[in-house]
DNA sequence: ATGGTCGGTGGCCGA
């Protein structure tokens, strides 16, 4: 079974890339952030079209998240127990969906940006973050075995590694301790990240800005992840960044990001059609 | 090449 994850920023937009994408992919479950759409505007049939199942979260304009299936989609979950909202901490935002799918349960996460450090949005995205690993950590105390996937845009650059140049995040956001220590924390609560060991970097990124020729000049950033919980992570086989989408006209400034667990429809990650 | 990011929106904001 091969799991994605990926932030299209905007599914509207991205829709033919979308559909191309998963034609070439081989992906049994994939996770989507960013769709910026409303339920009743998000193009399903791109999907269900390929015969996924599919289930959108979007309230505004703004975030939005998805999952899509080949493998089942059930017990859809629209936020995680505990999420803040921004400002009126009864007001949660589109930022987090769950759908069990082969006996896993995915979550499509698009954390927080956190704008910047002396930001309301940055204490936020804290907040947001440790509610998510106490929903972890009590989910995995009911079940120790739970196949559980965190997955998504983690707006979090875990490394020094993990930004084409420190220097230039020096007063940013995305590098500061306090982010990175909540990430962490998601680690320590038993949710391995299991990307990174199968993509090594330095050099290795998810994101690149749209300004500047950042892709070109290769100054990206390591973002999105694959946050797997004990049971799970032991069926990792492989994973890989599908940095070819990020070319050409029309692509999403994130790339997908692609985990192989073992199953019988399992392959090599570098066999991957392309 | 005197510009140099997108997307959704509505005449700017968010990333």
């Amino acid at each position: 079974m091969r799991i994605a994850t990926w932030n299209v920023n905007s599914a509207r937009a991205r829709a033919e890339r979308i559909g191309d994408w998963l034609d070439r992919s081989d992906i049994d479950v994939v996770a989507i952030q960013e769709t910026k759409a409303r339920d009743d505007q998000f193009p399903a049939s791109v999907f269900t079209d390929r015969g996924y199942e599919v289930a959108h979260h979007g309230l505004s304009q703004w975030n939005g998240v998805a999952i899509a299936s080949r493998v089942g989609l059930d017990d859809v979950r629209i936020g995680f127990p505990g999420q803040p909202g921004y400002g009126d901490p009864e007001e949660r935002e589109a930022r987090a969906i769950a759908a069990t799918c082969a006996g896993v349960q995915v979550w499509s996460l698009y954390v927080p940006n956190g704008r910047e450090v002396d930001h309301p949005h940055y204490a936020y995205k804290l907040r947001w973050l440790e509610a998510l690993r106490e929903a972890g950590v009590a989910r995995l105390a009911e079940d120790p075995e739970a196949q559980i996937a965190y997955v998504g845009d983690f707006n979090i650059a875990p490394q020094d590694d993990d930004v084409w140049d420190m220097a230039a995040f020096e007063g940013l956001t995305h590098i500061t301790e306090p982010e990175r220590s909540a990430f962490q924390a998601l680690i320590d609560a038993g949710f391995d990240e299991v990307v990174r060991e199968h993509t090594p970097g330095p050099g290795v990124y998810t994101y690149w800005d749209y300004k500047g020729l950042a892709f070109p000049k290769r100054r990206g950033m390591r973002i999105d992840f694959v946050l797997a919980s004990p049971a799970l992570r032991a069926r990792v086989t492989g994973a890989s960044i599908d940095r070819e989408e990020r070319k050409g006209k029309g692509a999403s400034d994130h790339a997908p990001v692609i985990v192989a667990l073992d199953g019988a429809d399992d392959r090599p990650v570098d066999r991957q059609k392309k």
